[in-house]
RNA sequence: GCAGGGGUUCCCGAGUGGCCAAAGGGAUCAGACUGUAAAUCUGACGCGAAAGCUUCGGUGGUUCGAAUCCACCCCCCUGCACCA
């Protein structure tokens, strides 16, 4: 953690974390020598980050820890153009105002992961609004645009599908986004003699743009790293739940929810996981794995990947949240539960509602469906012919369906008003009886 | 603009007058097996507890009856032309 002793080009290729990156025996040497400023940058396109920004974000923390200088770049003036790096439709876009307030939030969230004071190689947030807000038109063509040729920007393959594609096409809008981001480097190269762009892979082409300019510009050497695209050994789209993306923001995803995603984490991915979402040693994790593999039954790779996780994002209150939640829903039981406990669950993230003046009259269906346990009250219909509907522990069927005014009776509620029902193996939801 | 092909339930994709809420596959949800895995098997899969209600680009029409036939309109694709 204190400065670059083996190689940190090294430790990220053990964890996998590069794609591709310029001329390594240059980088390599370049980011031995000293400390060095290096950024990446997040476009407000949400109003929260989610998964697939951790990896790089992590990249930068993972480099301030190795001793050098990470920068934040958010992109408030990127943000309004949108990137159409290998994406198959134009974006719509959004209003400055929306654009600024997202920005905050995700600068907000920035921050949490690198350090700002007490180090001698501080962390920087910037926002490219500043210098790109304030650009005139002939500035910008002059200085930026002669430096960039449209042959080669349309030879790019991340707008390869954009030119190809019928119907689709290209505004020139977003066809000016590599010049945004790479006069962005060229920037940060001047003011704050930034040497490194790190990216998701998608973002190499922009990246090699900002290294051509800043030579152009500053006669200044400049480098390049991409981090893979993450995917699961399945093929299916990671960072993905039923109910959308799993976000960094714990009013958008809970750390309960959070937790659990890691905690589903298949066998076939975890380990390389384990390599990019946490700051674990290689060794360790290449132990855990061998530990894993000689052990009958079920692995501990997840849990300490969701442990981890959820504690680098969410910290001590978050995680301890997390799993108190999943030790009542998984493996307590409902006896163990004091009323205290009931709220608590609440508080911490389980998906919990009041039971509606009218209960009584509506089939279970209904109310789980309202509840948003499931998505259709057709699935929870399906559960309940399968006996899979558990109210406080007892197995309910398509016979009590519509007698919620019995499966939710007062006298069958833990202390007076709380309903613990869990649906399948997975879901779970706290009814709460309202009060009078 | 002309000629040809096409728009079907979340996605792909069958269906060309009644047996169609619509084959098959994927995704998804639930069950079994397990480890809150994977693989596999089973069930569900427009909405609804049910009665029943609403769908096959849009609008109107023919018919006892239409996703299927007719008319017009919208959109997409493929050639050709026009424009260069």
């Amino acid at each position: 953690m204190t400065a670059a002793t083996s190689s940190l080009i090294e430790e990220l290729r053990a964890r996998g974390l590069i794609a591709q990156m310029t001329s390594e025996e240059e980088l390599n040497a370049h980011l031995s020598e000293g400390p060095r400023v290096l950024y990446c940058g997040f476009d407000p396109t949400a109003d929260s980050l989610h998964l697939g920004h951790l990896v790089p974000l992590l990249v930068l923390k993972r480099c301030q820890d190795a001793g050098h200088h990470p920068i934040a770049l958010v992109g408030g003036a990127t943000g309004l153009i949108g990137d159409p790096s290998f994406k198959a439709a134009e974006r719509q876009l959004n209003t400055p105002d929306v654009v600024a307030g997202w920005a905050d939030k995700i600068r907000g969230q920035v921050s949490q992961f690198i350090k700002f004071e007490g180090v001698d190689n501080p962390a920087r947030v910037v926002n490219n609004l500043e210098w790109i807000g304030s650009m005139n038109v002939l500035d910008f063509l002059r200085d930026v645009g002669k430096h960039f040729s449209v042959n080669n920007m349309i030879n790019k393959e991340s707008v390869q599908q954009r030119l190809q594609r019928e119907g689709a096409g290209i505004s020139f809008t977003e066809f000016s986004y590599a010049l945004l981001q790479g006069l962005d480097f060229a920037e940060l190269n001047r003011r704050y003699g930034c040497t490194l762009q790190v990216g998701g892979s998608d973002q190499w082409g922009n990246i090699v743009g900002g290294i051509d300019l800043s030579r152009r510009q500053n006669q200044a050497q400049a480098f390049g790293l991409t981090v893979p695209l993450v995917t699961k050994a399945d093929g299916t789209k990671f960072g993905k739940t039923e109910s959308g993306a799993v976000w960094l923001d714990p009013a958008k995803t809970s750390p309960y929810s959070f937790y659990q995603f890691w905690l589903n984490t298949a066998d076939a991915d975890v380990y390389k996981f384990l390599r990019y979402f946490t700051f674990l040693p290689v060794a360790d994790i290449e132990a855990i794995e061998a530990a894993d593999a000689a052990a009958e039954g079920r692995p501990q790779a997840q849990s300490i990947l969701a442990r981890e996780a959820t504690l680098m994002v969410h910290g001590p209150e978050g995680l301890a949240a997390a799993e108190r939640i999943t030790d009542a829903m998984f493996s307590g039981s409902l006896q163990d539960l004091g009323e205290s406990d009931l709220a608590q669950l609440a508080q911490d993230g389980l998906p919990s509602s009041e039971l509606p003046a009218d209960f009584a009259e509506k089939p279970l269906t209904t109310l789980l469906a309202d509840a948003g346990m499931v998505k259709a009250a057709r699935e929870a219909k399906d559960a309940l012919t399968r006996n899979a509907v558990l109210i406080n522990g007892e197995a309910r069927g398509m016979a009590d369906n519509m007698e919620a005014a019995r499966c939710f009776a007062p006298t069958a509620a833990l202390y007076g008003r709380y309903f613990l029902v869990k649906l399948g193996k997975k879901k779970n939801h706290l009814f709460v009886l309202s009060a009078q």
